[in-house]
DNA sequence: TATATATTGTTTAACGCTAAACGATATGGA
DNA sequence: TCCATATCGTTTAGCGTTAAACAATATATA
């Protein structure tokens, strides 16, 4: 059986809603944040506060959902900022090692406290329970597409 | 009351599940369907087909939730392929008129086609009613966002 | 009518992303 | 040991996005 037109639409518009909150949302957030932080910069400097650091760019890009090119470009950004240090690493020639800075917790908890007032009036529109419920089935299709990609 | 690190966190996980699917969706669509189109040139194809042409770049722009810096460059690539054709506005010097052609009809149900397969696949995994549950709340935050940005 | 303001579309700079090609280094098998 | 293959990080080209500055045209107000 194939499927509808109907049901088409309605994965289509499932997708797209996620789209345009993934683009309105991401904006937002830059848009509170310090300035010149990106939403991509703030992930890896949360990454690496959360998760302990000393990763390799390839680890960090994996974890992102992101290719290595990209993982490049970010971490020369917050480098250039003196965020993060990026050092060779001592057993594999070819693969490096990343360090947050004492500056890139700092800034990491600056971006939390700058995004706070949003979530908060966020939460005041929205109850969290009917967020948090949505989350199982958004990381069920997250992981079938993360999979499906490899 | 303030939102406990512990609402902070959940939030978080909420948008960047929204993040992670919105970039691997938009990856996975642009593969599979024809060489050279991508989701934001498909997009505009398919809501000219759906709701009729004859639109201002502007307002396709605003439709679509995007500057209009960005639809200059997506119309001009669609102009280019022969998919739309963009003309003066008679009644107002400053606008234009943007028309979809019967090629860009024609790839428009080409994109659909090509895509028809991976939703096929989609739906052997989820059921439709999962995810057609979790978009009224995913519409609400995105009208929520959208209304907030203004 | 004349001037101020608003709207439309384009352009540019900066950032993010992918895919693909490359160099450098590791590793495993002949 | 030597060579083929795999892995890591970088670079480049191409597309998408925003924000901001501009030119051209419309509209409203004085």
């Amino acid at each position: 059986m194939s499927a509808s037109p109907k049901d088409m639409e309605a994965l289509f518009g499932f997708f797209n809603e996620i789209g345009i909150i993934s683009q309105l949302s991401g904006n937002a957030f830059e848009k509170a944040m310090p300035e010149g932080m990106t939403l991509a910069q703030f992930s890896v400097l949360n990454h690496l506060c959360r998760l302990g650091d000393g990763w390799t760019p390839h680890r960090i890009a994996r974890a992102m959902q992101v290719t290595k090119g990209a993982m490049t470009g970010t971490l020369k950004h917050l480098e250039g900022k003196g965020l993060v240090v990026v050092s060779p690493d001592p057993s594999d020639g070819r693969a490096k090692r990343v360090t947050i800075t004492d500056q890139g917790r700092a800034m990491r908890d600056a971006c939390i406290g700058a995004i706070a007032p949003m979530m908060q009036e966020f939460l005041q529109k929205f109850a969290l329970t009917d967020i948090a419920g949505a989350v199982p089935v958004l990381a069920a299709v997250r992981a079938w597409l993360d999979e499906r990609r490899n």
